[in-house]
DNA sequence: TTTTAATTGTTATGTTATAACATAACATAT
DNA sequence: ATATGTTATGTTATAACATAACAATTAAAA
């Protein structure tokens, strides 16, 4: 197994979204690495449409390929415990063909709500 | 002027987005100040719905008020040069309304939407 | 006026991410 | 077999972003 794949494991198997850091440690108990290890193969399984990234809570979730045909990417998170879950990009890309943005192009997109779950709403 | 006006007079006169440690440089041509009091004051903007942040850039964005009825906002951002622009929130909590997502509350969100803007896509 | 709350100052530290340089490991062409 | 290309990995250092914790000051309410 490369530096990627068990990254991808890492992911895989963790419950909660994975900060850079937590793979890190996750990663060392296996093999003594640094940072940039982690980085790396995190940036490859990101380019290879394996995991997605949030911005917002600079975690690490498994890509669940309901986006295959378009290259979009759709995030909900919440606010309060960080859980994920991606979305149909598809509501999006045809809001954006249809109110058109003139300084932007939306062919290609990378989109992150941050909102509350339910369980978070009390 | 307290150091939230400060900090907003800054962020108002830039023409590009800035981050925390951009402000801070800016800030300090005036006064000695730490990086804490920029978050500080960058919270208390935010806080008072007069400034955005993007997480993917990191960086801080005049509110354009278009949102003032519901307090939800949505920014797009250049990947390549990092420009911003505030989006119509509307046109989203109307598809967050009709799709319902079953582990979420969208009555409050914050989108960010990263593309690319039309100068940045050759 | 004194006490309370809000803001600001300061130091230290924590967290996230990349630059820069070097080597290993393996495949393919000469 | 050896040179070359390519991808993955290792390593050190540091840049960039952010908050905790506590002290001092200022503003506002009692």
């Amino acid at each position: 197994m490369n530096n990627s794949q068990i990254v991808f494991k890492i992911i895989e198997k963790s419950k909660k979204p994975l900060s850079a850091y937590l793979i890190l440690d996750q990663f060392q108990k296996i093999k003594r690495v640094q940072p940039m290890a982690v980085y790396r193969a995190l940036n490859k399984l990101i380019d290879d449409g394996k995991i997605h990234k949030s911005n917002r809570n600079k975690t690490f979730i498994l890509c669940n390929h309901s986006h295959l045909k378009d290259h979009n990417t759709s995030i909900a998170i919440c606010k309060e415990c960080g859980e994920t879950e991606e979305l149909k990009s598809k509501l999006f890309s045809n809001i954006f063909k249809k109110f058109a943005l003139k300084n932007y192009d939306f062919s290609s997109f990378d989109l992150e709500v941050s909102t509350i779950c339910k369980k978070c709403i009390n």
